[in-house]
DNA sequence: AATACTATCCACCAAATGGTGTATTTCGGC
DNA sequence: GCCGAAATACACCATTTGGTGGATAGTATT
């Protein structure tokens, strides 16, 4: 399940970390508490995605903490490009709110710990040894929500799915293939108007009003 | 996509704690650490599953501590049964090994909590008050592994789906979530028509000739 | 026998979509 | 500074879709 393979072993010297940060006093507090150990050692402060993009897999830093917030394009799709060219190097998701989406987005982008910028020094400090060491720094609420998602995957089922007829069901699988109406109709020996009753039925019952829509809940 | 409501609120006076562990050294041990602290208080002891199916339901302890290997049946079985009576009860698995499937069942199953054996005596009590209060307390690198859960294997992606430009990959995913070109318009404060460029974009690269076809390349 | 549901079909109309072409502005890379 | 890509915007036209209403026939269910 897990695309494992991160090696957690160091030689030794200090940690380098890259900063990825917009915001200029977020981003000298950032520095000044790096600089500040000297188990650590900045290498770059990027204020934008594009000069990450760019610098960071050059240099390839241990730790990257990543603002999500940024001028040019998110922080999670900053972090879903790097990843792949850096699998040693871990990335911290730096933000000040803790939306869900957001987390699982940069989980699943390769980020491999969710800081929250109320965090304190020696929390920060705490986190950038811990993600080096092979583990997965964030707070109590967020790692709760990340070990719910794994609740049951087979409940989530929609009931709504469950009133449509045989027929209905097997409309709308046709249309999450891609199909249009008349394709349908034709692969099902149907006439055109029918497969149209039909989907206006399978509207109803999945209370939306287009195609893509049935689809997207079929498929979700 | 989490099945949320766990309260975590609690009026007060001690943690009661039901403990499920059939080695009678390590169920002393466990319970001596739990009487020996004022804010814990053990209301139940088990040494099968069975007992733990009976008994625990009635007494609604707020947190168990399940060990997985039970001479009748396994203690993640045990989790998945319990849990949906208990939603306010957070379940913290006890095992010696961290094995990678084990893990994951136990929290499909829904615990919460994954502690080693091998723990001290101070962590597994602030393994106990994390869980109470919202925590999900954990290893690093059995949190590392969680997260690494999550990783999308950019193998897997749809390689016509990186030639999208920034736009027409937002675009895209509000088409997935099932708005339509109006829709989307008025959220990206853009003319109708050029949402509707950007689909016909979309539409040349996919290789599709519509919103679902779209779609479905997209949330395939 | 009456009722309910399913599956099949049709018509009309308005709205949305898909296909094609063109144009302007902005921005990053060379 | 130039070039190309990206983002923005519009026009025209044919096709598809969505909304509404109605119709028939078979099959369960009661």
């Amino acid at each position: 399940m897990a695309p494992e393979a991160e090696s957690a072993s160091k030689p030794s010297g200090p940690i380098t970390i890259a900063i990825v940060e917009d915001n200029a006093p977020m981003r000298e507090t950032l520095l000044q508490l790096i600089q500040d150990n000297p188990e650590f050692k900045c290498v770059c402060v990027c204020e934008t995605a594009a000069k990450a993009l760019k610098q960071i897999p050059k240099l390839a830093p241990d730790v990257v903490i990543m603002d999500i917030r940024l001028p040019d394009r998110s922080g999670i799709e900053c972090t879903a490009r790097l990843k792949p060219q850096l699998p040693e190097t871990q990335i911290m998701i730096y933000t000040v709110n803790e939306d869900n989406d957001q987390i699982f987005e940069a989980l699943k982008a390769g980020a491999s710990g969710y800081l929250l910028k109320s965090a304190s020094p020696a929390e920060i400090r705490e986190s950038i040894l811990d993600i080096r060491l092979g583990g997965a720094p964030m707070s109590s609420e967020i790692a709760r929500k990340v070990v719910q998602s794994f609740r049951q995957p087979d409940v989530a089922k929609n009931p709504e799915l469950d009133q449509l007829t045989r027929r209905e069901e097997e409309i709308l699988a046709l249309l999450a293939q891609g199909y249009v109406a008349k394709e349908i109709a034709q692969k099902l020996f149907l006439s055109y108007a029918t497969v149209r009753t039909h989907l206006h039925h399978i509207y109803e019952k999945l209370h939306v009003s287009s195609k893509t829509e049935a689809v997207v809940k079929y498929l979700k």
